[in-house]
DNA sequence: TTGGAAATGATAATCATTTCCATTTTGTGC
DNA sequence: GCACAAAATGGAAATGATTATCATTTCCAA
């Protein structure tokens, strides 16, 4: 059984179909642009209130941009990160399997629970 | 040696001593609020500036409230990561021995130099 | 003392996010 | 189909943190 997708409404499901098309992280912004450019006319408000509820219902994530920025990713996608250039902005996607034990254990040690992590790792590519 | 607060300005040295008198994270607004509280005509504008010379020179860390704002803290002199709690705020300073090597790996296996990392851990604590 | 660089702070601009509210759509019983 | 209430929608204005601008002040070496 996957998302319960009976109780939702349209604007839900519109937001759903987007995170799964792009796969990655987005911005409110950037997924009602993206809506926008497809000749949706969703409003930015519909955009927020359905990633509201999205979130409720823990089917996507918040997370936060380095700025501040929310951005959102469904939930359940594999889990991974990233090895960015500080130069180009060329992106690596890589795998963090130390991470997540090293996250586990931390948070056990110190009696966390629902814990989840960030780690990016930022250089210079071959390239530049 | 602490600090090097030769080179530093008035600003700077003003959002250290409340930083370390508060002893937690406080966002710019709040450091700018306490300073005016006790009579200092400091300007919002400068808050801004002196906490931005002080992330950059590490000397300050920079998080993020849940809703997005950022929020300061006096860093100690050795490098770490945060466990945060999402619900109270409450930190807790970790070793990231495994991250190093991790991040280090990684890099060297795709090629990227001068390599620099990120990594937060966030969950609810056992108090909350 | 003085000239220029750095620091300062009030004000305005920017930008993501929320709030408000009037309008439209949807669902339901008849 | 029809009326009507509840839910959904979206544009515009409000909010709040952060940043940019720029005129003025402070610092400091010559």
């Amino acid at each position: 059984m996957g998302i319960n997708t009976q109780k939702m409404n349209k604007s839900d499901l519109k937001l759903i179909a987007v995170l799964e098309r792009t796969g990655g992280f987005a911005s409110a912004q950037e997924l009602h642009q993206i809506l926008r450019r497809e000749g949706d006319g969703i409003g930015l408000t519909t955009v927020y209130r359905a990633l509201q509820s999205l979130v409720d219902d823990k089917i996507v994530d918040l997370l936060r941009r380095e700025d501040g920025e929310a951005i959102y990713r469904l939930c359940g996608d594999t889990h991974h990160h990233h090895l960015v250039c500080k130069s180009c902005g060329d992106t690596v996607e890589i795998e963090g399997g130390a991470i997540e034990k090293w996250a586990k254990s931390m948070a056990d040690e110190h009696g966390f629970r629902d814990v989840g992590h960030t780690a990016e790792i930022f250089g210079i590519c071959s390239k530049c």
